[in-house]
DNA sequence: TGTCCGATTGGT
DNA sequence: CCAATCGGACAG
């Protein structure tokens, strides 16, 4: 398939973090230029996925209470938009974790994207994440956020063009694609065990556990 | 209004 | 192992 608006609002997020893997996110600001290829993301899926900030119970509740679903509050509004958005919150108080908007609108699917290896604008990384070490710029998604200077500002913006994109670089083959449980999703109840982690096998760049 | 706690990280 | 630090979710 071309690369496009069509490749978010696909119907099978599973399928969409998988090919995420190999891509490019660029992140232009002020400052310069930051970039890196994604190696680890993880899959979220709003409707029935209890280890998701939309998961909102089932449409019909017990009592008859009919929900409605199409954004629960303002922090998670972007993730009921068409995919293709960012969707992005601040964990603990400190830091950002971001997130590739993915399906229709009001499925509220989205891509934790938890890892790159950095290739572009590592001076300034080093910089923001105050070390010198790259295998400790952009491994782990509050990591990233920080090393790409990605915040609140960047909420909801459309990644097909603009200072924040995703955009194909390289084919990673599903050979070397791993998969395994989410990471701390302990609370999530069945959710927990869902194997929508995926990674690339042997990059050093991959969070650790 | 008050309390609880997290899709994390860095330092003991 | 534990503290940092804040806003969303929910009880009352």
């Amino acid at each position: 398939m071309a690369f496009g608006r069509g490749f978010f609002t696909g119907d099978d997020t599973i399928k969409i973090a998988r090919e995420l893997l190999g891509m490019l996110l660029v992140h232009k600001t002020p400052e310069g230029v930051t970039g890196g290829m994604i190696v680890e993301a993880e899959a979220y899926i709003g409707a029935i996925d209890k280890a998701s900030h939309a998961y909102t119970g089932p449409v019909t509740a017990k009592d008859g209470t009919v929900r409605t679903r199409c954004g629960k509050s303002a922090r998670t509004r972007a993730m009921f938009d068409e995919g293709g958005v960012s969707y992005i919150y601040l964990i603990y108080g400190m830091h950002y974790c971001f997130n590739v908007v993915t399906g229709k609108r009001g499925e509220a699917c989205a891509v934790l994207i938890r890892a790159l290896r950095p290739l572009i604008g590592l001076d300034l990384m080093k910089r923001r994440r105050k070390t010198s070490d790259p295998l400790m710029l952009c491994s782990g998604p509050g990591r990233l956020c920080e090393a790409m200077g990605i915040t609140k500002e960047q909420y909801g913006m459309d990644l097909l063009k603009g200072e924040l994109t995703v955009s194909p670089f390289r084919k990673i083959p599903e050979t070397r694609i791993g998969t395994s449980a989410r990471i701390n999703v302990d609370y999530a109840e069945e959710a927990r065990d869902f194997p929508w982690r995926f990674f690339v096998r042997d990059d050093p760049f991959v969070s650790g556990r």
